[in-house]
RNA sequence: GGGCCUGUGGGUUAGUCUGGUCUAUGCUUGUUGCUUUGGGAGCAAUAGACCCUGGUUCAAAUCCAGGCAGGCCCA
């Protein structure tokens, strides 16, 4: 009976995400995907109020922990990305030569960003002499900066941020939200006396991710990228991903310790209390609208999105029913959004003149959270009737309707938190054991696609290879909680309490 | 990185193989009017398309090449 329903607005089943994720995003009107240039999507009023709120969430942890935000330029002179180059060449070299060679995985060029990057080689006719890039990051153009701020150890910690829009030129396959060529990112960047200050700088960025995911009802695998999938301008990254539906990780948030590497380079340097002069020490922490893509694609369902209160751009769908037979519904309709706005929750009165089915199916697609009708016939008796997103229909009293909906609102965000931890639990599982010899290895149970799997590992560069290769997904890195209890490594079979994930990532 | 497939009104689709019957089909959406209105209303009228560039040909939505865009598979 709900087929022909879903067939009218062509929301493909979830269970083919594949399908279904690219279809909600258009259908939910967060973006119109067809401007013609690949990966570049224009947002549109609801997709964008909701990657506002996404945003309001990370500035208003920016806040609390005592960042300013900026706006630097888009365009960067190319003599600065050489700088960038020549250090990340440099520091790879010296990574080749410091460290123990089996943990390197070598690249087969090193031009840094050079390819991925956008350029602008003219200024009306002219050719410009030096060309310049739009920025795919913004490391080169704010430490070019910050090394005229930072003189003194009393400029110091300095704690920025900006979002804005970066540029990659991506060649392989794009998608909505999750690899696009026009990227809305959020970037944080520190700068500290010390490698202490900057240490506890990531501790701070991953209580900032935490807090920002638990908002957004997402569970998270929090690991430090292994080495050879560490950006070499970094000491060490440590990511978010999030498990999607389809079994794909999607790293949602990064944070990486530079520790003095890029202030040498930049000759981002200050006059410590004894009259020393000091490298300064630094971190960065990004996000990008790939947020908004792990909500779409965790919450939503067959009949299309769910936002979770935080950013749902309105919480409350207000919709009169039979205002034409009756003048005392809009009044009386009014009168509550008002109440409903002053306690501090985001509302809207739908009093399109369609029908009232049309209403209930247009806001589910989109996901709002609560919808509330009130007719005469409830009025009477002094009620409404609110229906849930998450599912369930009640008839509460109109007084105190304020709190009963901020209620509701907090336990759809725990309902959502239950399912995504339900999906996270279905998804990931135990590695089965490797039996055979090397070289034709093989599993001891069946392998399953759009799995990720938990495993323990404590090998080099080169066994990771091998379980890359015989799984064909990728190691995550050492996640944040190890095993309690020693296990055995799967390829080397040492005792280990070292606990990765493998999985497919986007 | 390598390979395969696709592009027709806002959406979806017929037609493409085998060039002419295409002045391009159906559904949906949009617009206008009337009747409706407590979970996708009905009737009537109306609007709207062959991805771009070049080639082959008397003739191209149809064949060829390139571009752009999208989808899928493998490393």
């Amino acid at each position: 009976m709900t087929s022909p329903r879903k067939a009218k607005r062509g929301i493909p089943p979830k269970s083919d995400f594949n399908v279904w994720y690219p279809a909600i995003i258009e259908i939910a009107d967060l973006v119109d995907k067809r401007y013609p240039i690949k990966g570049m999507d224009v947002w549109k009023p609801y997709g964008l109020s909701t990657m506002n709120l996404i945003d309001g969430l990370a500035r208003s942890e920016m806040t609390r922990t005592g960042h300013q935000e900026y706006n630097f330029p888009l365009l960067v002179p190319e003599d600065l990305l050489e700088k960038e180059n020549r250090l990340v060449s440099k520091l790879k070299a010296a990574r080749e030569a410091g460290v123990d060679p089996s943990e390197l995985r070598m690249d087969d060029d090193n031009s840094g960003f050079k390819k991925e990057v956008y350029w602008v080689t003219r200024g009306g006719e002219n050719e410009l002499e030096v060309p310049m890039f739009l920025r795919p990051t913004s490391e080169t153009p704010m430490y070019t900066m910050f090394s005229l701020w930072v003189r003194s150890h009393a400029d110091l910690p300095l704690k920025t941020f900006q979002i804005v829009n970066t540029f990659r030129y991506e060649t392989k396959q794009t998608r909505s939200f999750i690899r696009v060529r026009e990227i809305h990112f959020f970037e944080a960047h520190t700068v500290h006396a010390d490698e202490d200050g900057a240490n506890r700088q990531i501790e701070e960025d991953a209580e900032m991710v935490q807090r920002i995911l638990h908002d957004l009802c997402l569970p998270s695998i929090v690991s430090k990228r292994p080495v050879w999938d560490t950006f070499p301008g970094a000491w060490f990254s440590k990511a978010a991903d999030v498990v999607m539906p389809n079994g794909r990780t999607l790293q949602v948030a990064t944070y990486h310790h530079y520790r003095d590497q890029w202030a040498d380079t930049f000759d981002l340097s200050y006059e410590a209390a004894d009259g020393q002069t000091k490298l300064c020490h630094q971190t960065t922490f990004g996000m990008s609208e790939r947020l908004l893509g792990a909500v779409v694609g965790m919450h939503g369902d067959d009949n299309g999105l769910i936002l979770p209160p935080s950013v749902a751009p309105f919480q409350v769908i207000l919709m009169p029913v039979a205002a034409h037979a009756d003048d005392s519904v809009i009044p009386a309709v009014e009168a509550l959004a008002d109440e409903l706005s002053s306690a501090g929750i985001r509302v809207k009165i739908d009093d399109r003149d369609v029908r009232p089915g049309v209403k209930h199916y247009d806001w589910e697609i989109r996901g709002a959270p609560i919808r509330l009708e009130l007719g005469p016939r409830d009025i009477a008796k002094g009620k409404c009737i609110i229906s849930l997103r998450t599912g369930g229909k009640m008839a509460p009293p109109i007084d105190g309707i304020a709190s009963t909906v901020s209620d509701a609102l907090d336990s759809m965000a725990d309902e959502l938190r239950l399912r995504a931890n339900r999906n996270f639990e279905d998804l990931v599982k135990p590695l089965p054991p490797l039996v055979g010899e090397e070289g034709n290895l093989e599993f001891a149970e069946q392998f399953e696609k759009g799995i990720v799997y938990e495993v323990a590992f404590d090998g080099n560069d080169s066994d990771a290879e091998v379980l890359e290769k015989l799984t064909g997904m990728t190691l995550l890195g050492d996640c944040d909680h190890s095993f309690v209890e020693p296990h055995v490594c799967v390829i080397t079979g040492k005792s280990t309490q070292r606990r990765q994930y493998i999985a497919r990532m986007y």
